[in-house]
DNA sequence: TCAACGATTCACGAGTAGTTGAGATATGGA
DNA sequence: TCCATATCTCAACTACTCGTGAATCGTTGA
């Protein structure tokens, strides 16, 4: 895991229609779903589908099998956990708040004293 | 910590520059550098360091900080956590594998069946 | 007030990402 | 073989990102 897949997966991440992409495929792994199941699910084109889960293919996020006329994708678990491993570790070097925080919203708790309730110029 | 913020902050950090500003910045975390200071440290120029700083301070990664005639900036460790926790949680709803792998590659492990050593179209 | 310094903003050009629709390709069944 | 279905590829277009240099703004100290 060496920093140039990291930013490819990071971008492949900075996008809505792949967060759901990967919400939805993590949540079938390891079996996965055929392209035309997904693009009903997420009411997305064939070609724009193809597009991002070839974007996702190439970040390693996820992994396409073919069977018969389907190709099934299923997301790489292991691939995503080394990615947020390696921004913990290599990026923020373990720092312990932001494995706290990291830890914390994982489990649902959020952060105890969380005094940035809205970020700087995003609310709307 | 909602979709858009995690979708601005993964997007922030999927650009080379501004994944090694916060790298740079969470090993100064909490006290922070000044932009100058900054720029001498990551060899980047005035106004791409205020533009790739923008982007990280719009994503809520970092913060500024005006001192006279300096102004500062810090990463927002709390924040950086949380957008990993989130992608964790409401992404791969604490998928056990993803979980694993990114606690494992966190604390330098590895993962211990790693059967991609390299990614699928992403080696050089 | 003035000069020096640090930070910010702006415009411009190059490159890339995203969307869409049309057509091509591959597979399975009648 | 023919047809229906599933997936892939391509071109065209729009919109955005990024890097750069110059100009501008704000603060400080003489």
């Amino acid at each position: 895991m060496d920093k140039s897949r990291v930013l490819a997966a990071l971008a492949a991440l900075a996008h809505e229609t792949r967060l759901d992409l990967v919400r939805l495929l993590v949540g079938v792994a390891p079996e996965g779903l055929a392209q035309g199941e997904i693009a009903r699910r997420l009411s997305v084109t064939a070609s724009g589908l193809a597009f991002h889960l070839a974007q996702l293919e190439q970040a390693g996020l996820v992994r396409a099998r073919r069977q018969s006329r389907h190709v099934f994708y299923a997301a790489d678990t292991a691939c995503i956990g080394a990615v947020l491993g390696y921004v913990l570790r290599d990026c923020c070097q373990s720092h312990p708040e932001v494995s706290d925080c990291c830890r914390r919203t994982a489990e649902g708790r959020g952060a105890p004293g969380d005094k940035r309730g809205s970020p700087p110029g995003s609310q709307t």
